[in-house]
DNA sequence: AAGATAAGTGAGCGAGCGCTCATTTAAAAA
DNA sequence: TTTTTAAATGAGCGCTCGCTCACTTATCTT
């Protein structure tokens, strides 16, 4: 029998992420897809049962894909302020390396396909950044408190830096960059904030 | 002549919210909006030139609503904590008892209709909460530092606990429900990381 | 009451959507 | 080499999309 065309898959998955990245979740189809990796629009339904499907597991996979990048070198039992600046600069290094998935990503985060990508990354966040939030409350690092105030406190000034980034956003009057100088900064700020 | 029939446009307003809140912008259309209000496709026409411009007005109008709430009982010459804790305040109680136009605002902050939504806003707050953190700058109550960074540790903290209200997404075990404690309590890490 | 004007309509245009199917193609198994 | 199998195709289905237009309706001015 005929073998699948692996590179045929990793084209199509990764026009998809281009399209959805670049035009939005809104404008995004599989016709259109088609045509752009220059594939008939029924190749795709071979690897795929329909469009929500082919978006959901393009999200898990390219989320899971951040999911480690972001924990590389990292391990629970490094102490709180060298293993929460490693998952700090993994997560910028990752944005900066790769926009278009950051951008992919974000398109997502906010729309109905959200929740199969949360589980499956929410569950490999859990195993491996879970403990070693509970070793350094244990440790008397940091406070105890609810998983989702450590979230909100630890990373989500980070993704707002990200984002800023993204966008070229100005609050101020030049265009924002994100610099080593202003992750250190932010980071100092954070650490102030949760360290006993 | 005939006069306009405001009820009838502040009903295609209202269901466009529901609908793209409801269901993402991804599935928001005009015929379906129009049959879900009950006038023709054709009437929305006279009043919005096409479908983007619908969503830019609706988005910016809801996101000015959004910040005046959030300015509420705010002057900017308040001390900082105290100015801080009103707009802290301000900003779940809107979100509490406005989780539809809460919704609406996460699916465009993402979307390619920002930029527009994201200018109105910008102007607003920049005016009104900028010359805030400029005084507790010049009275010495925080560091002077740059506005995506103060912003970033400021305020996407409780964007982020406000986010994890309205999914209802369970980091630990069970549901997560955003109370005054809880609000409390983050606030108090941010300011010790703000504060001097 | 008549005329003027803009609000409001419903049918439907062309285009593109998600998706399918009869068929062809290529490579493994015989 | 022939057979078998699944990959791959392209035309096109039924449908909905954003949007328009010839037309009717309601309310104002005169």
């Amino acid at each position: 029998m005929r073998p699948r065309d692996e590179s045929k898959i990793s084209a199509i998955n990764e026009k998809a992420i281009e399209m959805i990245a670049d035009e939005g979740l809104e404008n995004f189809g599989i016709n259109k897809l088609a045509r752009a990796v220059g594939v008939s629009p029924a190749t795709i339904y071979i690897y795929y049962p329909d469009k929500d499907e082919l978006i959901n597991q393009i999200s898990i996979s390219e989320g899971l894909k951040m999911c480690s990048a972001v924990l590389d070198g990292f391990d629970e039992n490094m102490n709180f302020e060298e293993g929460l600046w490693i998952q700090w600069q993994n997560r910028a290094s990752y944005a900066m390396a790769n926009q278009r998935g950051t951008r992919f990503f974000d398109q997502l985060r906010h729309s109905t396909y959200k929740e199969r990508m949360q589980e499956a990354i929410g569950e490999e966040m859990k195993k491996k950044a879970g403990g070693f939030v509970k070793n350094a409350i244990k440790r008397g690092e940091i406070n105890d408190m609810p998983m989702e105030v450590y979230w909100s406190v630890a990373f989500a000034p980070l993704y707002s830096l990200v984002k800023f980034n993204e966008d070229g956003y100005s609050l101020g009057g030049r265009k924002f960059k994100l610099t080593q100088k202003i992750m250190k900064e932010t980071f100092s700020y954070v650490i102030k904030a949760l360290k006993k």
